[in-house]
DNA sequence: AGGTGTGAAGGCATTCACAGCA
DNA sequence: TGCTGTGAATGCCTTCACACCT
């Protein structure tokens, strides 16, 4: 009696896992263009800087892509980390806020090799409504509602002023928007249905600032070879 | 015979509460300029978007800085949490890549309302090389272990190209900083001794489509009120 | 031999629930 | 009475170590 949706697999990915595959893909893409064939999870987790039973945990959670005594097939596993994370699909992008971020998010141009096209970009200044910024017109903020709903918009991204989030960030929700990824300085309120990630400077600075303290403080420094930064993340 | 440095409190402040800490001093300063003189942890709690047991837990962490029955007084611990994540002295800042996105960086204005510095912008590109950017004229990026050590950079951040980060990073570090905050999109190596932390627009973009591939596929959208964006941070 | 896939153990982080203090 | 501070319980993530397959 239980209403249930046929289900493939599990499906139930940890969300440290998926937080990580962007970044095995981006080093398996890698491999791929040098002509690299088949990679074992030691040097894969090398590159990506992490250890390799914890890559092996997380590529085990898609399925048994691997070959005991060989590795892993390149394009195979591009493939099905694409897949797995939804980027054999375009997803629309929209961004409010076009100043000084806004274009730098506008012009970054490889949005993740592809998976991603930038559908609009809003500002409530009048000024740069209508410039032209990376092939597209500002459009004024009001017309939010309208071309979220003609373009089929699915991520919101929020690069205005602190003030102006929430309330960017209300109207990309009412129009339909599930995702948001979030520039400005708030904690944003949204239903639970939808997902928020947010990018702050100053809280990274700040987190930083600390373990500078620290070392400065007790002055031990573990001085003993390279590790990889991404462990530490 | 052990060597040991006389250590006043704990200072065994965990990861994840450091991470948060940010997010409660915005929130507190907040308060403290509307004039608000103390705060209970469940109203701090919402409105830095966590529950009040583990605000108080973090805080409790810092020392016993509430009053039972009453709250926490918002001055008292906008100052202890300044001083815990070291932001009562100020950290100097050098910028590596003035793109569209190094400016973007160099004229945040209010850097995390102070505790930071900017001594310098660089890049490699001649036609940028001079101009002047938030009041900084560019410098050559072959100046940057001359300007590290004279200026006594702590905080590195890299907004260069893919391809000139680990380059630039290496240069950061032999010049003597210990902190970077990576904008571009590779995994950097460091030694043990240098904290990295790392800002990505893709990797964010790719976990919101894993998500929202989740909606789209088992349509069970669970509609049920209003939460807080950090809670899913 | 070589390298994946995974049960089991250990370590962190979150949440609960309440003792204890103002 | 009201709210903090915290042991205890729970759950998640990482790491280990090795069985198993090619």
């Amino acid at each position: 009696m239980t209403p249930r949706s046929p289900r493939p697999r599990d499906r139930g990915i940890p969300e440290a896992t998926v937080a990580r595959l962007p970044v095995y893909l981006r080093a398996l893409q890698g491999m791929a263009e040098r002509g690299t064939l088949t990679i074992s999870s030691e040097d894969l987790a090398s590159i990506a800087g992490v250890n390799s039973a914890k890559l092996r945990k997380d590529l085990s959670h898609l399925g048994s892509y691997g070959t005991r005594g060989v590795g892993y097939d390149v394009d195979y596993l591009v493939y099905q980390i694409s897949r797995e994370l939804g980027l054999t699909q375009d997803w629309t992008v929209a961004i409010a806020g076009v100043g000084n971020l806004g274009r730098a998010l506008a012009n970054y141009g490889g949005f993740g090799t592809r998976g991603f096209r930038i559908a609009a970009l809003f500002d409530a200044d009048l000024r740069v409504v209508g410039d032209e910024v990376a092939g597209l017109v500002v459009r004024h903020i009001d017309t939010l509602e309208d071309v979220v709903g003609s373009e089929d918009v699915a991520i919101g991204v929020i690069a205005t002023p602190a003030v102006s989030a929430q309330g960017v960030c209300d109207r990309f929700v009412e129009a339909g928007v599930t995702s948001v990824l979030n520039f400005a300085p708030v904690v944003l309120n949204v239903p639970p249905a939808v997902d928020v990630r947010k990018v702050d400077l100053s809280i990274e600075l700040q987190i930083l600032a600390f373990h500078e303290q620290r070392k400065a403080d007790g002055q031990a420094p573990p001085e003993a070879g390279w590790i990889d930064a991404t462990e530490k993340t």
